[in-house]
DNA sequence: TTCTAGCTTGAACGATCGCTCAAGCTAGAA
DNA sequence: TTCTAGCTTGAGCGATCGTTCAAGCTAGAA
């Protein structure tokens, strides 16, 4: 049997249920259910609970960066990157709890517990970061930002907003447009963070 | 012995303890320490450990709501509200965990948990969204805000913003300026949802 | 003073938690 | 074919979970 793949397919289908109902809210007996798996199996491949989630939040980490490095080399990254939030927001129904963050939702969550997992996420949001800015310095390389633009500055502030969009959309005010949202966070990108120069893009 | 002032004090310690660990980070013996009841009182009193949730969260929303209608009825609400969003952002060390709100925190927490509380925490974000509301309205009467300003709008951009702060706050990025990044929501504010006007505030 | 209603106590309930482990099984090396 | 190393099984471990309850206590009404 191949124990690549279905060690794969396990921390997939982990993912979902950590995703749903958060570190805590995820017994050992809903992972052996949903993974179909025996207790023994599990700690046999990844130690306990706690290394099976890191094994689920690295691969959600590297997984993400891929999809922000593909975004990066298109030839409009800035546009790309809006229809990547768009797409993200608007996720519907039976995936609702995608809404938020993984990252965000566990580090959250575990806040104030002393897990070792803890330093994982950490780094995971710097990582995801670093993918943000990969997509700002290739726009500014394209000449969708100004050439004196603050790319760290602007990742920082943008993940800020992805961060807040998300976590608003999960509340489910019927008013709120998360279109409009991530229109209003693309239009301000390039005029925020470009510092000492009269030249803006025309957008 | 003063029953009402127990239990006034009782949701306060309970507070700080479900702000600190999450809702099911808390267990019940926590609490019987925190709050120093052995679990008959607590049962008698509050008849569950989601009914004393409940309170704990009512307790939380009038407390906002009070802090934010206050702010509104100050003769520079914009002014003050900004104070209150540095002092909110700013919040030192041994406290760190209040840089998220509880609100916020606790229906990441239980998103897919059919909690009975969920709707009282939604209720509750609807309910500071209504006090954020109330300071734009009056800093519109004091003429911070152009005439044709769109509050609801607004408001619920703004709520949007300090939940992004928060959550960015708390990953404690060194790089990150909790300060500039309350200026940039603060300056963004009135240029943002005047509608069909070309009059805009001199800031 | 007696009665009563309700708070307080703390042992302990059944359920569930994360996890262990002896025993069985199986694929590949020798 | 035999051996071995490691995955798989599932009963069940000790700990902890939220909660209950009988018994004790106390303040105020009668």
């Amino acid at each position: 049997m191949s124990t690549k793949y279905c060690r794969e397919s396990a921390i997939q289908n982990a993912t979902q249920l950590f995703w749903q109902k958060g570190y805590q809210g995820t017994s050992m007996r809903d992972i052996q259910t949903a993974l179909d798996m025996r207790p023994g199996s599990i700690y046999a491949g990844f130690g306990s609970k706690e290394g099976l989630f890191a094994e689920v939040v690295s691969a959600y980490v590297s997984s993400t960066r891929i999809q922000l490095e593909r975004i990066a080399a298109t030839g409009s990254p800035l546009t790309t990157f809006k229809d990547f939030l768009l797409m993200m927001v608007n996720c519907k129904g039976a995936r609702h709890y995608q809404q938020q963050c993984l990252l965000v939702r566990s580090l959250s969550e575990l806040q104030n517990h002393d897990i070792e997992a803890r330093t994982l996420l950490l780094k995971g949001l710097a990582d995801v970061e670093k993918g943000f800015i990969s997509i700002l310095e290739s726009a500014k390389k394209r000449n969708e930002l100004p050439a004196n633009y603050d790319c760290e500055q602007a990742a920082s502030w943008l993940q800020q907003q992805v961060m807040g969009l998300r976590a608003y959309s999960a509340i489910g005010n019927p008013q709120f447009s998360a279109v409009s949202g991530v229109d209003t966070i693309i239009a301000l990108l390039p005029g925020l963070f470009a510092h000492h120069s009269d030249i803006r893009p025309s957008h």
